[in-house]
DNA sequence: TCTACAATTCAACGAATGTCGATATGTTGA
DNA sequence: TCAACATATCGACATTCGTTGAATTGTAGA
């Protein structure tokens, strides 16, 4: 990820209902939501959403798939890990004490098994 | 680090100057950069730096100190670690797809031995 | 104290952003 | 083909953002 892609990421996460947005769509998981429901439980009009969600989508953070009526969204989780790599690899800049916090968080997220196949 | 913190954080850094001026702090070191010299190395006149640095020092993504004359920037090693961990529990939840390639950063990063004290 | 330097604050401007209403596109079933 | 539904697009508007030039604050040395 380069810094025009991350600079992209980093706008488009910092609006609050796009923020939300990603957020509801990493909780809902690889099945993803429709455009419908998702606007719905940000609190926000469809033709609203839509903006964000191009938003988002051009970050790399979403992507979507048609699914009869509707538009399923989902996260992008490599484009998700690309932005916490950046962030790791241009902040951390050899420094553990910004890295290291991290690592909780990796613990508390993933059983240590599961990050073997990296 | 919640929401609110959140959303400042990633307002700020996504803003091409603002990330700039970030990662040259971080490049830096605890030493710090002048802020005369930071708005030499990112090419924008001082006061616009200023008030960039008013921006990433609300999102507690950087402090300051003076120094005879000069005020002195330094990168916030524990707003970023924040909000990297903020990417990773809040954008990982419990997908490994998301957090395992954080880890090959980590590595590169940061030697496995210093990391034992979190 | 006066001068020079370093950084910040202020007012003002143009540009970009987020939202809304209306309209258009695309999909499904009758 | 038509009506109903789900999204997306468009034009317009108010607001916010980033930059600039001028003035202000704070510090150090003569």
């Amino acid at each position: 990820m380069d810094e025009r892609q991350a600079l992209a990421a980093f706008a488009a996460l910092g609006q609050e209902h796009r923020l939300r947005a990603l957020r509801a769509l990493v909780a809902a998981g690889p099945d993803g939501l429709a455009a419908g429901l998702l606007a719905e439980a940000i609190g926000i009009a469809g033709n609203t959403l839509s903006f964000h969600l191009k938003e988002l989508s051009h970050a790399g953070l979403i992507a979507s798939r048609r699914e009869g009526k509707s538009v399923i969204y989902t996260a992008a989780y490599d484009g998700l890990s690309d932005l916490i790599r950046f962030l790791m690899r241009d902040c951390c800049q050899g420094r553990p004490e910004v890295c290291a916090p991290a690592l909780s968080a990796l613990a508390a997220c993933c059983p240590a098994g599961d990050t073997d196949h990296v």
